[in-house]
RNA sequence: GGCGCAUUCGUCUAGUGGUCUAGGACGCUGGCCUCUCACGCCGGUAACACGGGUUCGACUCCCGUAUGCGCUACCA
């Protein structure tokens, strides 16, 4: 099917973009949602169209306000900004009311008074049968007369509205997928609005995308199947139908859909562990697009720049996190010390240890902030990493300890070390160092011999950034007072064990 | 069950009939760098679901099979 991936826009089609996102607030915003949000905003920046968004809250008992508060939240997070104003289904009720009633008017859509139950059981009576039932088939109602279903409605008989299909398959194109043809046969007379005058998804997805004036749907894939449908509508209102695009899900690990069992799928839980904005943008685009060469990072502006339908997949992605995590690193990597520190201020005042005192002191923080920055992977690993430069070790990391505090001569190093510290009038970086590599000169020592167990006296584990930088920012006092500590805790160790 | 959609390394993907002994990235892994970790660099690992066609030639086109997902609701 190359001439999909071909096709190009006209002039008149770019001038007139308008798509829209929207979810129903039945949960949080989640990754899925947030990829079609991001798909739709792309292809609205890039056309210079608008993107709007659409609150399908039509299912009263399922939609919650609060709901709706945690989507907004989450685009604002992502900075998805929206055109116009949100437009919600739930107010429009009246206008879906009266659509379905043209319908009935025209003789494109008609009134049923089946019960549930009614159906149900002819449906069960079908399976039986190992056939399916199609309401199609005997479309009872369809036959009252005007007298008859007057008399229904005055005697206050529940009714739906069903929209009577047309013996013809159903065809579209659509721009991830190409030519796709249904055949009627394996479409029902479905109902679009309920007893109680709610429209179901189809009527109000239809109206509104008409009502709206979008151009573009760009949605997820499970919605595929239901596009003929919506044609159909279309065809019944003698409206003109927008262009389709869907789009591949979001699967988790196991190759099913992402679900609570996969953990985080709300976009809120990436932003409190620690995830860039940026980094999930730049990730979600990728996890079922491809700009067709080997780049895997996007700035904002790039992805507008290169985002195409045309590079979109047709196949379900999984979502992996391990890239995830290796992206958001190198967004961070990428960030100024400034920048970094702004961002991993919200994550760092959330432990209490970490005083306004603290934070007070710009140059220093930022120091830690400049020695940390390629090692994190996630902001909410900054405050664990840090800990050491604002209180002494309470206790030492029982590995580190077996391996590099094993007998009485590190005690000999370690005094060594500190009478020569002492001795340095500016405890700085390379003179520190000066001293250090003096000294295991002198010893005949590896460095590392003297390094790790100096590592562990002053940092209570064996992994920290630069030795000598550490230690300048401690400064000497501290540095002397945590060997110290450090030569009476392994003295006591050695003679218990 | 019927119909629709999908199927390239474990994962994200490149690939539009010969350039593919299938490229990149994450992961995993060997090494280098090195005071540890991380970063960085160099290398390795690993895939065209299967079977038939079409063609001089198929990862690429067609048809089946398998598998997965979706629709088949008075959910969206």
């Amino acid at each position: 099917m190359s001439h999909i991936k071909e096709s190009v826009m006209s002039a008149a089609e770019i001038k007139s973009v308008r798509v829209r996102f929207a979810p129903s607030p039945t949960g949080f915003l989640h990754i899925g949602g947030a990829r079609t949000a991001i798909f739709n905003w792309l292809f609205a920046q890039k056309h210079n169209g608008k993107f709007l968004l659409r609150i399908e809250d039509t299912d009263a008992e399922r939609s919650g306000q609060d709901m709706v508060e945690a989507i907004i939240e989450g685009l604002r997070w992502l900075n998805l900004d929206w055109d116009e104003e949100i437009v919600s289904q739930s107010r429009r009720l009246e206008v879906y009311k009266k659509h379905a009633h043209a319908l009935v008017q025209s003789g494109k859509a008609y009134k049923c008074f089946c019960s549930k139950e009614e159906l149900a059981a002819k449906r069960d009576e079908a399976a039986k049968k190992k056939q399916d039932y199609r309401y199609r088939n005997d479309r009872k109602c369809l036959s009252l007369t005007t007298g008859e279903v007057e008399e229904l409605e005055v005697r206050n008989q529940p009714y739906v509205i069903r929209l009577k299909l047309p013996e013809q398959p159903v065809q579209f194109t659509d721009m991830i997928h190409g030519n796709i043809t249904v055949h009627h046969k394996q479409l029902d007379d479905f109902i679009i609005m309920r007893p109680d005058g709610y429209p179901t998804y189809h009527l109000a997805v239809v109206v509104d995308d008409y009502d709206m004036q979008i151009s573009h749907v760009i949605r997820g894939d499970d919605h595929l199947s239901n596009t003929p449908k919506h044609i159909l509508l279309y065809k019944a209102f003698g409206w003109q139908p927008p262009q389709f695009a869907h789009v591949p899900l979001i699967l988790g690990m196991d190759k099913h859909r992402l679900s609570k069992r996969h953990g985080a799928t709300a976009i809120g839980e990436y932003e409190t562990s620690g995830y860039l904005a940026e980094t999930v943008l730049n990730f979600l685009t990728l996890l079922g697009w491809s700009s067709g060469d080997d780049r895997e990072i996007f700035s904002r502006a790039e992805l507008v720049k290169e985002f195409d339908i045309s590079g979109v997949a047709k196949k379900s992605a999984v979502f992996d996190e391990k890239k995830l995590e290796w992206m958001n690193g190198q967004y961070i990597m990428a960030l100024t010390d400034q920048e970094l520190l702004e961002k991993a201020t919200p994550y760092l005042k959330k432990q209490d240890w970490i005083t306004e005192e603290i934070l007070a002191d710009q140059k220093f923080v930022l120091k830690i902030t400049a020695m940390l920055k390629q090692r994190l992977k996630r902001l909410t690993e900054f405050p664990e990493m840090i800990a050491y430069f604002f209180s002494a070790p309470e206790r030492y990391e029982e590995k580190a300890v077996k391996k590099f505090w094993k007998d009485e001569s590190v005690i000999d190093i370690l005094q060594k070390i500190s009478s020569q510290l002492a001795a340095i009038k500016d405890f700085e970086n390379t003179s520190i160092e000066a001293v250090l590599r003096s000294i295991t000169d002198e010893l005949e020592l590896g460095f590392g011999k003297v390094m790790n167990p100096l590592r562990l006296a002053l940092t209570g584990g064996s992994v920290s950034p630069s030795m000598f930088e550490v230690m300048e920012l401690l400064g000497k006092q501290n540095v002397l007072e945590r060997i110290e500590t450090a030569c009476v805790y392994i003295r006591k160790n050695l003679v218990e064990n």
